[in-house]
DNA sequence: TCAATATGTTTTCTCGAGATTTTTAAATAC
DNA sequence: GTATTTAAAAATCTCGAGAAAACATATTGA
């Protein structure tokens, strides 16, 4: 149970291995380098400035988030995606989240809420100045904060474990079909509404709000016609 | 998402990756290796017979299933144990396994039928021999499959995928407290019970059950003296 | 034309040695 | 006697080259 995630952000990588493994992630999430690709080493080791072996230990780490598989002596690839897996993906983690988010606002003291707030308000500055990839990684990290510390009262280390290694599945997908979206749905009025549900301890409309959200991203790339995906997906 | 348990209990180990792999991760849940032990990869190196760089992918991997950690420039050691994340492990194991049941139990066929009664009838014969180690590791080898039997028909792989490891670290658990049980418990019983019901198509009461059934292995351990604890934890 | 075999190429897997960093221990200063 | 500094020792991290396996291509036979 490796990583507290808010706290990764901020501390400098200290070995190669770490490195390649965060710069692999980023491009896997982002699909610079698609799904179902192969990931050769000999290939990706100038690519990334490390030796055959650092790389390999960095594709190793990178099994543990299911970002990444191998097939004994045939190689690494990116994990495959699917529609079904991302649906497994939305269900599951409406499932954990939830009860995370229950528990959380059963937990939480004055100092959480204050968290909250903080974490909402920098999300909501980031919203305003959505423009050009550099705003985009920002919005991307302060949104994945503001979840993070929903869900930061609740005591369970296991369960907020899981949640953030389907974060990240749940980031790539979305990542995948940004720019397709035919749904239209205004983000920070749903993050505003669990914001209050949150403050106000009410626990049920909080997780009723969660659930939707989580779910609207599912139908927005569910609704997109196929060919489109299929093409977005190979790019 | 890696592993089907079931079948890679019967298919070979293709590279000395997965060999180290395995050796190791037994012997971390068998308690061979201490909870907070330090992995000096020059001295396993030989114990495992691979070389240095095939040890620490072993190792890499081994962080997938929270069995080792790793601390930038610091080396790995086994993950440590306490009371509270067994608590933990219990009740986030309870609320996943649970669902995963309900699901099964909805969607399993015939063929799981058969296989639920077969997988039952194999752990029942192991229970009657269960003096020596070796018939020791049979029955463990049953009830891992048993179990996973029993949520084979849960269309979710993320939520099997979770359980897997959970199930993982729950064992190491069990094991380093098993000649000390205070309660006393009929385990054969138990998992009657949750045959019946599961086969019946009674999944409050299964789930009732397995809830129970989780949840004795916990208090079991919490109810050993500390000091007795802490010497098996130690040695 | 198709299947099966044989050959050559690519890629993965594996190892041991060298460069950094951490840890341990001793020595010095206060 | 305690704390800081210095030096030696140990361990981690990193790399590139060699062995084994998988893959692609060409050849042979029906």
């Amino acid at each position: 149970m490796n990583n507290n995630v808010v706290a990764e952000g901020l501390a400098e990588p200290k070995t190669l291995v770490e490195s390649a493994y965060r710069a692999l992630r980023r491009d896997i999430i982002e699909g610079n380098l698609a799904p179902g690709e192969k990931l050769r080493v000999e290939h990706l080791k100038d690519n990334y400035g490390v030796g055959a072996g650092t790389l390999r230990e960095a594709l190793s780490l990178l099994i543990s988030d299911a970002l990444v598989v191998s097939q004994g002596q045939r190689g690494f690839r990116v994990a495959p995606v699917s529609l079904a897996d991302f649906e497994d993906i939305a269900q599951t983690r409406v499932m954990l989240e939830c009860e995370a988010l229950r528990q959380s606002i059963a937990m939480g003291d004055d100092a959480w809420e204050a968290d909250l707030v903080a974490a909402f308000h920098r999300l909501a500055k980031a919203e305003e100045k959505r423009i050009g990839s550099e705003a985009r990684e920002e919005w991307e990290e302060r949104n994945r904060i503001f979840h993070e510390v929903l869900i930061a009262a609740c005591p369970s280390r296991w369960l907020k474990h899981f949640l953030s290694i389907l974060y990240f599945q749940a980031e790539r997908y979305r990542r995948l079909s940004l720019y397709l979206q035919p749904i239209p749905r205004d983000i920070h009025v749903e993050h505003e509404a669990l914001l209050h549900a949150a403050i106000n301890r009410e626990a049920d409309k909080a997780a009723a709000i969660l659930s939707e959200h989580i779910l609207l991203t599912f139908r927005s790339v569910q609704a997109i016609p196929a060919e489109q995906l299929n093409a977005k997906l190979r790019a």
